[in-house]
DNA sequence: ATAAATTATACCCAATTAGGTATAATACTC
DNA sequence: GAGTATTATACCTAATTGGGTATAATTTAT
């Protein structure tokens, strides 16, 4: 199996706004929906997910899942 | 099934570059290592896909998928 | 308009996901 | 440090994906 990446763009985004909104994962997966486990992997950085299921989680914070220029990524990384 | 939307960003988005590049979408599947149908239906638009294969189709263009507030999103839509 | 190339749709299958739940580990609070 | 809340890991199953290929439809070029 492919290894999971706890801090890639995703993961850290649900992550952080998950806790900056008080919200426990069994909190949020019940708000948008998904399963617990689903919300979990995600948080986990589990490679493969299906992107409608992450977009219900992102659409909660008014984002989506859109293609990024790979510079920006990376200097969005410079600041963590 | 749910309906499919042939003008989301991403399908927009790797439709248009391939264009561009003037591939087949045999040649970019080939070149990016996916199956000939993974990228027909994302150019299709279906709703859920793995979000690996997509970032083996987005990385060729130097690209990744990432979280963006939906505002800008939108904005985007508007000029096309 | 005809021929060739590209793209779209349909069929099958093996492999993997998301789901729930139970249990272990970790992080907080007092 | 004890007790509680939250998060992480493991097991099992149904449903869906991605893959290839064949065929139909559409687009492009001559």
């Amino acid at each position: 199996m492919k290894k999971w990446n706890r801090n890639n763009a995703i993961a850290d985004f649900v992550r952080s706004r998950r806790k900056n909104s008080k919200l426990t994962q069994i909190e949020l997966a019940d708000i948008t929906g998904v399963g617990i486990r689903f919300l979990r992997e995600l948080e986990q950085g589990k490679p493969n997910l299906m992107t409608d299921k992450i977009n219900q989680i992102l659409l909660f914070f008014g984002h989506t899942l859109t293609p990024t220029p790979i510079s920006d990524e990376a200097r969005r990384n410079l600041g963590k």
